[in-house]
Order: C-alpha cells, then sequence, then structure tokens
DNA sequence: AACTCCATTTCAGAAAAATTGAAATATATT
DNA sequence: AATATATTTCAATTTTTCTGAAATGGAGTT
C-alpha cells in the first residue's frame, strides 16, 4: 500500500539528489530509505530514478515528485489545523454575557490574554440573563455569564462573582453626602427608580420600594441618565458602574448586604467545549479571581 | 506523531457511531482500534468523543472529522493519479512520425488500442526524419517514427519495418500493365518526378535517374497529383500509397530489393518512458507485428 | 582496462509498532 | 439492581521497520 512515509522519503530523496543526505534529513540510515523506496517502486511497479546514484528522475518520477509534494503540503496543512485547534490556537468562542459584565470583565479578559487569542475568531454578545441559558441550550454560544436565580438541567454553573447591590444617585444627592452603608428605611422617603436587576432583590423592605415606584426602566443608560438628572435614585449591582467615569454618580453600599446580584459562568453540561472555549472559560476565571484579589 | 491511520480510523469510528463496526470495516479488531484512537487523542491532549460509546463527537472531533474526511479525500486522489499514471490510465505521449506513417499505421494503432487510451492525452504530429530527431533530443516528444540512415548517439533506435520501392504511376500508364518488377533500365525513358524519399535511393541506376529528373516535389498529395496527370512516374516505399485509394494508381515493385526505406521507432537512449509512452511503443510494436503476419 | 572510491543495496538480526484474544470494565436497557 | 452490549486493558504475538556489516555496482582515475 502506498503510504505517506513512502511520499516523504521519496520527496527528502529526490530533493537531496542522494540516498544519504536524505537519510540524514529523515534521521534515518541510507539502509533503511532505501529499502522504503524499493518497497515503493515495486508497489508502483515503475522505477522513479533513472540511476541508483538518485539525482535523476524518471518522468514518471517527474510526477511522482509534484504529486507527492502537493500531499505532503496538504497533509502538513490538515495536521497543522487539527494541533492548532486542539491547542486552542485555531477555533473560534462564542460567548453572550450580560451586559455589565461585557463592559467591564470581558475587556479585562481580553487584554490580559490578547496574545493567545491571535488566531481564534471570538464572538462577544450581550444579552439579557435568560436568552442566555437560551442560546446556551441551542448550542448556539459555547460560554455565557448570566445571572442565575435557580439551577437549569443541562446547564453547568459556577459562581462567577457576586456583587452586592447599592443605591446610586447623583453626587449632589443629599445620599451622597456620606459614603457609609444605606438602611433601607433611609430611602422610604426617595423616589425609587425601577430596574430589571433591582426588581430580582428578595428583601421584604425592597420589595415595598419597588411597589412603591413610579419609574422603572431597562436601559442602564437611561437609568443613569435619569439618576444624574436627579429624578430619582436607583439600585444597581456596583459592577455596573464600573463602565462609567466616577464621581459623575455616587454609589453608596446597601447596608443588607443579602441584596446581591450573582453572576455565573455557564456552559453546556454535556457537551464538552472546544479547545478554545475551554480556554477562554479558563482565562475569565482567572482574570475574575485577580480582579478579586 | 498523527498518522494518516489515525485519520482513516477516526474517520470509520465516527461514521459508524461504534468502535466494533467500525473495526469490522478496516479489518481490525475492535481493540486495535480502539487503542489507536486512545494514542490520536493522548497525542492531541483533547477527546474526540462525549462518551465511551462512540457515538457523540466533542466539538474538537467534529472539526477533526471535517479536516480528516478532506484529507482522506485528497490522499485518495493522489495515490489513484499515481497509481493511474504508472498503470499508464493517465498521462501523455507526444508522438511524432513522418507523413505516411502518420495516415497509416499510427490510425491502425489507435483504433488497436483505443480502449488503453482512455484518459491518456495523445499528441501526434507528423513531421519530416531531422525534425524528429531534434524534437527528441530536445524532448519535446516521447517517441518518434523516423527513417534513419545512420545510428545517432543518445538514441535508442528499432527497426520498426523496411519498406521497398516501387514505380508508381497512372492506372493508363504502359507501365501499369505489367504487375511484375521493375528494372531500373526499364525506367531510362521515363520522366521520373523526384521527391524527398526517393532521393535517398543509394543505387547508382537511381542516382543517375534522379540526377536526369527535370521535376522534384516534396509533398506526397502533390506528387501522386502529378503522377495521375501523367506527368511523370515517381519512386515512393509501397507504404506511402497505402493512405490513398487504390487503383487510382498503379504500383509496380522495384526488381532492385536494395531500394527500401528502414523505419526506426525512435525514442531517447538514457531517459527511461514514462508509462503510458512504453506502452505506447509497445503497442505500435505489436500493430505492425500483426500487419506483417 | 583494471583500480579505487563512494554510494547504494542486500541481508539477517534487532527494535519498534501494531494487532490480537481474553479478561476486565464501563455503559445502556430491562 | 441485573443483564446485555460495548469498550478498554493487558500481555503475548505478529508484523513492520530499522540497523549495521558486508556485498554490489557505478563513475571517475590511473
Amino acid at each position: 500500500m502506498l503510504k505517506i512515509e513512502m511520499l516523504r522519503g521519496f520527496v527528502a530523496v529526490a530533493r537531496n539528489g542522494n540516498l544519504s543526505d536524505a537519510a540524514a534529513e529523515l534521521g534515518r540510515t541510507p539502509s533503511a530509505v532505501s529499502m522504503m523506496l524499493k518497497q515503493m517502486e515495486e508497489h508502483l511497479g515503475e522505477p522513479l530514478f533513472e540511476t541508483d546514484r538518485k539525482n535523476r528522475l524518471t518522468p514518471f518520477g517527474i510526477f511522482v515528485l509534484d504529486q507527492a509534494e502537493r500531499e505532503l503540503q496538504h497533509f502538513n496543512t490538515t495536521v497543522r489545523a487539527i494541533e492548532g485547534y486542539a491547542n486552542a490556537v485555531f477555533g473560534s468562542v462564542r460567548i453572550a454575557t450580560v451586559p455589565s459584565v461585557a463592559g467591564t470583565i470581558m475587556p479585562q479578559v481580553f487584554s490580559r490574554y490578547f496574545n493567545s487569542f491571535n488566531q481564534v475568531d471570538i464572538e462577544l454578545r450581550d444579552i439579557d440573563s435568560q436568552s442566555i441559558v437560551h442560546e446556551l441550550s441551542r448550542n448556539r454560544i459555547d460560554l455565557g455569564i448570566a445571572t442565575l436565580t435557580k439551577h437549569i438541567s443541562g446547564l453547568h454553573s459556577q459562581v462567577l462573582m457576586s456583587d452586592a447591590f447599592g443605591v446610586i444617585c447623583a453626587p449632589d444627592h443629599r445620599l451622597a453626602r456620606s459614603a457609609d452603608p444605606i438602611e433601607w428605611e433611609a430611602l422610604a422617603e426617595e423616589s425609587i427608580i425601577a430596574n430589571s436587576l433591582s426588581e430580582h432583590i428578595e428583601a421584604p423592605a425592597s420589595r415595598q420600594l419597588h411597589t412603591a415606584a413610579r419609574l422603572k426602566a431597562h436601559n442602564v443608560v437611561s437609568i443613569l441618565g435619569m439618576v444624574r438628572a436627579n429624578i430619582g435614585v436607583t439600585l444597581l449591582p456596583r459592577m455596573t458602574l464600573m463602565a462609567f467615569r466616577p464621581g459623575e454618580l455616587a454609589f453608596r453600599p446597601l447596608a443588607d448586604e443579602s441584596a446581591r446580584r450573582e453572576l455565573h459562568l455557564l456552559r453546556k453540561a454535556d457537551a464538552t467545549l472546544s479547545p478554545a472555549a475551554r480556554l477562554m472559560e479558563q482565562q475569565i476565571l482567572e482574570t475574575v479571581a485577580s480582579l478579586q484579589a
């Protein structure tokens, strides 16, 4: 049978013009190369070289050399692609995160590991937590970072970080005068701007505030715009603010530390990640760990 | 090292969805295939299948399957090309012959061996003997059929056939009345149309006739046209006439049998022919042999 | 034409790699 | 949990490839 090792050996001999150099190049003895060539010619039923001195090819040899070089080239490319993919040098990763993460953690990950992702295609989307779960189970993304309230079957999740809620108000707001933790009671007289994150705070005091809230907004930029215009104050995890200029808005932690948002790193439970995605997963974890240190 | 046998094995398993069937397809025991797969995964450092039941690929496995199938396809194509060329199924042959052979022997060869040359490119040119030698030594043709007077170094030649000269005249010419061999003396009073072939007849009587000849032509069609118009008679090897309708012209052999043209089958002496050219050479010899039988 | 040098081939044994069959283990199905 | 089926492991065996030494074969030289 015609084997790729034969092609490799033949090409080496044809290019070197003699057995000994080719053998050295291949890391074999001339004897081994000679036998391999003999076997190849016997299989093909045609001489590849004009003489024993392997410096002149027959027309058949010329043809085979051309074919063999193409084949080896192609094989090399395939091997490099496979090994490159295995080592996460090539490949693609599709990630979806909640918007605040997309604007805070992910840029950190990319700047930290810029080099590792040289030739990896990365697709980052920011969507809401529910859509992330949906996209994951549909196999439309490889990794997700979302707020998870309950475990979802078919998904593997690990806590990435826990982000405490706080009160965000304009810098000239009366609440901005102190930096101490705020009790729920202190908010009773405030105009609260509800949002899709604060809605999920389970504390009864928070529920009450939200029932009373006259304004609810979803888009963070618009919420913060309203806060800055002193239309009211809002409750958001600290991280949400990180993407905006410091000083522009004031943040005061809540005294009730149970009001938090848990960010989970998600992937399908039953399926293996691609090497590049696995590397990305690891690097997200490392980045978050180093940010918390 | 990643070997093509690994790719073959992996593709078989991935396509069958289980080891046993793949092993049967490959003509190996499941054990052998299992070990090969293990070795492949160890080399790559990545699992190719999700579970031991080889029915679900990892993303990496999906990628490798695609790459491997392409590679095997390419390898097969290469092997087929090489083996096809070796067996003269593919390839090309460039032949040049003197015009009379191109119009007589070569059509016979092609009609006899039509099937063998299915996918072989054949290029047939008809040029004069000297050019054939020239083209051969320049490696512009693989085979030549020409009249050779002396041995030419660097060329291998073998006599293909020997063709006796005869007198060609119009059917109503007085020489056409008999079919017996003609003596040189019988031509003394004839108007001879000299031609590039008859010029080379070495017999002194022929030399004399040629010196006296008032007309010389090169193109066979025009020579025969003149003969038919009874402008004169000419001397040509019998074969030259074969391409024309019998009865249109009369042929009388020469009594002097030494007046002949030797047709040689030529090829380069030091170089091996391509398989297709060698097959063609053989088939030319066989055709001529059978024509003479 | 015989000789010399150098490369290649041949040969038998050695090493490496692949394969097997049987037993063990793992996975699905009932 | 039990059974049936599929895969893995292991050590032994077979096959393949490789090596080193000797033989052979050309090419160039005297």
